[in-house]
DNA sequence: AAGTGGTCTAGACCACTCT
DNA sequence: GAGTGGTCTAGACCACTTG
């Protein structure tokens, strides 16, 4: 029970509370504390690294900003889970607005040596052996979205070759679940485009129909890119509100 | 030059800073100190509300967060000036992507008693008057973006007869400058349609083509509705980002 | 040099959660 | 009641901007 003084050596142009929090960043990336799992209370933080309460409250104030933790009065300081899911919803307004999670079904599994675009955005080698899956969203019974993933095979290979039966609805928690892949944020592009003859077929819509197409780039807490996904659906059914300040 | 003491009562269940913000932000809206002018240091509006320096720091700092003052570093606080503008171009991707601002064709105004839909939006009675534009926006030359503006005649009467070689291609700075109208907030609503007829005409595409539809409704500082805009362009320039966390 | 906002300290006390 | 985070104080000193 050492109580050894961590002294973060001041980085030059970074003020303290700024030094603090990369160090205590780099802790949380490492795993120092799991997901879900508590931090010390900040009093014994402080003290731990020798500055006032004050400003250790400042450095976990931006980690929180940062999306690396979140405090509860009363409770603690705790490290995020990774994303929850369901996220695609919210660019798609269908019929059936009750806020269920669309019923996911893997139409096609296979593993492939990453295309040029693909590897990039995944900052693996090119050719990498990847998890490329088709999927389909259905809601009220009726095919929605249609998605195709891209998954580095070093961190999914457990998920290339289970019972499918045993994938989620949610793939997000899943893969905190199984393969312990925290999503930790994601980036959404948005186009415009139309559907070529297959797509069209397993949403049920006429070739070169007008869809919405959203081109994700999922990355973990430590940065690296863990997935990368189109998904498509019908124009008319898309919406997205955005707040300008 | 009497420093009397400006007490803030403590709401229930606000902390104090909460309070003092509520306060300060008051005096924004009414105009109490106009935008682009200063407010008092922060050790003379603490002192004169008789609260510790740290305390009146939080509040300046949640009316940094939601947008009514900027800080600057050595020089003072400010209040914001509005939006700045040329904000649809984030939704588009043209060729000639330079970031110049496009030159913007006023292809017709009229005063008229407003539809059922926009007045609701404004938050005027039905039927109110008010000033209704087409605006044609060229990049390169080429006419790139349909608009419809829906303004309230009460604030922009000064706008409704006057030379159109006076309008600017960004509208508000010049709402600022020539009817003190300051847009805060703006929201965007995102969707995808086809083309009418004249829609088409004038952005030189075939009728039905497909479009990206954005919907506003743009706010000044007190929260009310001061521009109804929609604005159309060919769907295949559309693109946005987002990002999760 | 004077005035501004930004950082940091070393406390006290309050509000919330759990047992 | 013990432990957590949230608020508030009354200072000191630093960094930036302007005359």
């Amino acid at each position: 029970m050492n109580s050894s003084l961590r002294l973060v050596t001041a980085e030059p142009g970074l003020s303290r509370y700024a030094s603090l929090a990369q160090a205590l960043r780099a802790r949380v990336v490492a795993g120092e504390w799991p997901p879900g799992s508590a931090l010390p209370a900040e009093s014994q933080l402080a003290s731990e690294h020798g500055v006032a309460l004050g400003t250790m409250r400042r450095a976990l104030e931006l980690l929180v900003e940062q999306g690396y933790i979140e405090r509860i009065h009363g409770k603690g300081t705790f490290v995020r889970q990774g994303l929850t899911g369901a996220t695609m919803l919210r660019f798609f307004r269908f019929d059936s607005g009750t806020g269920e999670v669309p019923v996911s079904r893997i139409l096609q599994r296979s593993r492939v040596s990453a295309p040029a675009a693909v590897s990039r955005t995944l900052g693996i080698g090119a050719g990498e052996p990847v998890l490329r899956l088709h999927r389909l969203r259905l809601m009220g019974g009726q095919p929605r979205l249609f998605e195709e993933l891209w998954l580095p095979l070093d961190l999914f290979a457990p998920l290339a070759e289970d019972d499918l039966t045993e994938w989620d609805d949610l793939l997000y928690p899943m893969f905190a679940r199984r393969v312990q892949v925290h999503v930790h944020r994601a980036l959404d592009d948005i186009g415009f485009a139309q559907l070529s003859a297959t797509q069209a077929r397993h949403l049920g819509l006429p070739a070169g129909h007008p869809c919405a197409q959203v081109q994700r780039s999922a990355f973990d807490r430590t940065g690296r890119c863990v997935e990368v996904r189109t998904t498509r659906g019908d124009a008319h059914a898309f919406h997205y509100t955005v707040t300008i300040t």
